[in-house]
DNA sequence: CGTCCCACCTGATTGC
DNA sequence: TGCAATCAGGTGGGAC
């Protein structure tokens, strides 16, 4: 589901109403798949931890949850500071809410604050993961999972992000979408972000010019920081924290908009299967 | 290693 | 109306 503007909505809102609550209790549903890391590790991992921030990365959601006084060097993980992995999959929702709501059915995890208030975790397809990342276990310790991935989209340079396709045969389309290159692209910000540079999804990578590759790279921030900035795009039942809706999907050019005319031409936006997923681009603006 | 394709799930929508 | 087929914002593993 989610997307790299729809994370960070959902990590931003939910940093903004819980830091520096401490978790009380966690609850957790016993559907082994959606658990990375074991249900009892997780529970030891946070009850009674403080978080201390939540942000993104890539698609996954960081919590960071610490015991004692948080350290003056925010950089560098404490002993007994963890991190806990959320990643929500296609229709994972990562909410804080009254303990009186009612729970919403295919809840997997709550974690319940000192306030009372609850951080619930639903997911109807279960293709969500959720883990625990402890930063100082081991003596060099492990790489964060979500480390070692992909550039950040949002901060990555012009000449490493011309590296980056460089020599691909793939269509550019999938080459976006591969998280160890780009992380936090998906299905719809790379159909925006293709149509705003005038580039056809199948072109391959590696023939891409430069000028158009300057062009993409602009064209895919622009998009993504114009969606963080209307609360991301909410196809189906995408809502943030607080469970509100986004309002990018109102400016999709050509995600979902298959048959109907293209807003710069009035060519009929058509629909493809690419790299094993629907792909839209207007046959006349990109080339 | 790069690339392709399917499996993993449930629910909403489409089509017969 | 009813039921089956199709599709959905993502990823990871196996095959080639």
């Amino acid at each position: 589901m989610p997307e790299l503007p729809e994370v960070e909505t959902i990590a931003n809102g939910v940093h903004a109403r819980v830091q520096g609550q401490q978790i009380v209790a966690i609850w957790t549903s016993g559907k082994p798949q959606t658990f990375k890391s074991t249900e009892t590790e997780i529970a030891e991992a946070l009850t009674g931890a403080i978080v201390e921030s939540v942000r993104r990365v890539g698609k996954t959601i960081v919590l960071t949850a610490g015991r004692g006084p948080a350290s003056r060097n925010e950089q560098k993980p404490r002993p007994g500071q963890v991190e806990f992995l959320i990643h929500l999959g296609m229709t994972g929702r990562l909410l804080v809410s009254q303990p009186e709501v009612t729970l919403p059915p295919h809840t997997h995890a709550v974690l319940t604050l000192a306030d009372g208030r609850e951080i619930r975790f639903v997911d109807p397809r279960r293709f969500g993961r959720l883990s625990i990342y402890k930063p100082t276990s081991g003596k060099q310790g492990p790489e964060a999972p979500y480390k070692g991935q992909g550039c950040e989209p949002l901060t990555i340079s012009l000449k490493e992000f011309i590296a980056l396709f460089q020599g691909r045969r793939t269509p550019i389309k999938a080459a976006l979408l591969n998280q160890s290159l780009l992380q936090g692209v998906g299905n719809i910000y790379a159909d925006e972000a293709l149509f705003g540079a005038g580039i056809r999804p199948q072109r391959q990578a590696g023939r891409l010019t430069r000028d158009e590759l300057v062009r993409l790279r602009k064209s895919l921030q622009a998009v993504l920081r114009h969606a963080i900035k209307l609360g991301g795009s909410s196809v189906s039942d995408y809502v943030d924290a607080e469970g509100r809706r986004g309002f990018f999907q109102l400016r999709h050019k050509v995600y979902g908009r298959a048959g109907q005319p293209c807003t710069v031409c009035g060519t009929k936006i058509r629909k493809i299967t690419l790299a094993g997923r629907g792909t839209h681009f207007c046959p006349v603006c990109q080339k």
